[in-house]
DNA sequence: ATTTACCTTGACGCGCACGTCAATGTCCGT
DNA sequence: ACGGACATTGACGTGCGCGTCAAGGTAAAT
């Protein structure tokens, strides 16, 4: 038996990456095709070995279309910007270099705030929505209530909440 | 025959209808076509007459769709069991109905409790998101405060001096 | 060396949710 | 009774986000 790493440390074939982050090897190569993610490191014989990085990136992918329904070229769009924080570790040369980056990290923080306002946006909505399907459901219970089963006495379930 | 009114009360013809529901003509044929949305009233010529009703309807499936990020297929499945509240408010015949209608709301109430247990995971999910935008936020205005501009005053709320 | 499992790059296909003509019909004001 | 705005039903097209072969190459175990 193979043990969980071979050769690389950490990083992981297209197989395990595909099932730990629950695509399909298909998905992780369009979003790669599309710029999503960056070409992984290939081993000698060109094998893709996506690192946790990878992985964190396409978590955070997903979050972005499943919960908030964004288009991938969206979402390609914002992580570009994002992208300036892996180049903030790396150690710039002069302070020339500073506002550059300054001016990345600003752009960043913007979409971020809009990124933050979206979601303020959607979770109010969500939140007007759940109020609505509560009161749907107490009009069922209301009626279901009303409506009792003839024989049946009291008794009835609570409600939750 | 029943009296079409040539000047609907409150009704409106597709291309209103479409404007005030923000989607296009053709979604609402699509909608009809797919069984999402009742065929409506027409009047003497052919043209669609959208209900109150039908254009509630609407803007409850753009949410479904647009909030949940549900398919069409599951909406339509939702709405479906949904409307047996339309056939609550017409008088049942007899106390055989009772039960069958029970059956129906009971499964109208299941549907509506799956949504609401739906809207609350989302909503933790971004909630957990939206800690994440706070925190990435952060890191950034920490950076372009550590790495101010050189050239200008200092003149913000300073650190200890 | 061979098996076996996993990987590679094309390239075509597909379902969804419509968009977009095209040809025709209807409403309504003048 | 006519013109222009608005509607109707097909039917084909489109973009997205992958699915699904096909024809191979590679890795690790036997």
């Amino acid at each position: 038996m193979a043990g969980d790493g071979p050769q690389p440390e950490g990083y992981l074939q297209i197989g395990e990456a595909a099932a730990r982050a629950d695509v399909t090897q298909r998905t992780l190569r369009y979003y790669e095709e599309k710029g999503l993610l960056r070409p992984p490191t290939r081993m000698e014989g060109g094998f893709r070995l996506y690192s946790p990085d990878d992985m964190e990136r396409v978590r955070r992918i997903k979050e972005l279309r499943d919960l908030l329904g964004f288009s991938l070229a969206d979402i390609k769009e914002m992580i570009e910007a994002e992208d300036v924080k892996e180049q903030i570790r790396s150690h710039w040369r002069r302070d020339a270099d500073i506002s550059e980056k300054a001016a990345e990290i600003r752009r960043a923080r913007e979409v971020t705030l809009q990124q933050i306002a979206l979601v303020d946006e959607k979770m109010g909505r969500m939140a007007e929505m759940r109020r609505q399907l509560d009161a749907r459901r107490e009009r069922y219970d209301t009626w279901l209530h009303a409506n009792a089963p003839a024989g049946a006495a009291a008794g009835d379930q609570a409600d939750g909440a």
